[in-house]
DNA sequence: AGCATGAATCGATGTGTGTCAATATTGAGG
DNA sequence: CCTCAATATTGACACACATCGATTCATGCT
C-alpha cells in the first residue's frame, strides 16, 4: 500500500484540481457509486430517520420493536421492515432478548455516512 | 432562543439517556423527517454520487452536461435529469454559459448532509 | 433569418419501494 | 403440548423513479 506525503498530496491536489478544502479523491466508478447509494438509501427514509432519531434518545441506543410502533405511528410490519432494512445496512445491530428483539445503533457506521461528504 | 450551556446539556444528557457521545437531540418529527429524506434521497443515488464525486475533482468543481455524459456513461436527457435533482436539493448551482450550462458544486451544501450523522 | 449546437422537456416503460392486512414463526410459561 | 405475546414474513397494491428516444427550447454564428 503506497501512502502519500501531506506534501504530497498538496501538490497532487495543484496538478488535479481543487475543490473547496475538500480532500482530493478520485471519481467513484460505477460499484463503488452503488455501494454507497445503497448505504445512503437505507438512510433516505422518514421513517428511517425517525427510527433512528429515537434510538438516538434512548439510554444505550436499544429499544424493542413495540416501543417502536407507537413513536413512528406505522403498524408493526412497517417497522420491522424499517428495522431489518437498517440492519442489513449495518446501521443497526438486532439481538433477540426473550420473546422480543431489540435493535441497537451503530455509531460507528453512521459516522461512516457522515464521513462520505467531509 | 434559549440557549444551554455545556454544563446544562451534559446535564440533561444524563437524564434523557445519551448515545455514543452524539449530541442530544430531540427525535424527529415527521415532517423534519420527510425534510432530510428529500435531502438525502437526492444523494442517494449512483449516477448523483458519480456526478458529485466527478465534479469534486474538476477544477472550481464546475463542469457542463457535455463533459459529464461519457463520463458518467448514461444519456444526456438523463445526466440532465440528475443535475436538475441535484439542483433543486440545492446541492448544484447552475449557470448559463454561452450556449452551455455549467454546474457547480456547492460545498456548504454537502457538508450539511454530513453533519446529519455527526 | 436560418442553421447548428447544447440542454431541457415529454411520453413511455420497467423496476423498485413503502404500506398494510393476514399469516407464520419464535420463544416463554403453564 | 398448548397458549400467549412479540416479531418476522408474505402477498398485494399504489406510487415513485431511473432510464431512454424523440422532440422542443435556447444561444450563438454566419
Amino acid at each position: 500500500m503506497t501512502e502519500l506525503t501531506l506534501q504530497a498530496a498538496s501538490l497532487l491536489e495543484d496538478a488535479i484540481g481543487k475543490c473547496c478544502g475538500a480532500p482530493v479523491r478520485a471519481p467513484l466508478d460505477r460499484a463503488e457509486a452503488v455501494e454507497l447509494a445503497g448505504l445512503l438509501k437505507a438512510v433516505a427514509d422518514p421513517a428511517r430517520l425517525q427510527l433512528i432519531s429515537i434510538l438516538r434518545t434512548e439510554v444505550d441506543c436499544t429499544a424493542c420493536v413495540n416501543d417502536l410502533v407507537p413513536l413512528v405511528g406505522l403498524s408493526q410490519p412497517t417497522v420491522s421492515h424499517h428495522l431489518k432494512v437498517l440492519t442489513d445496512a449495518g446501521i443497526l445491530a438486532r439481538e433477540r432478548r426473550g420473546t422480543q428483539a431489540r435493535f441497537t445503533l451503530v455509531p460507528e457506521r453512521l459516522a461512516q455516512i457522515g464521513q462520505i461528504f467531509a
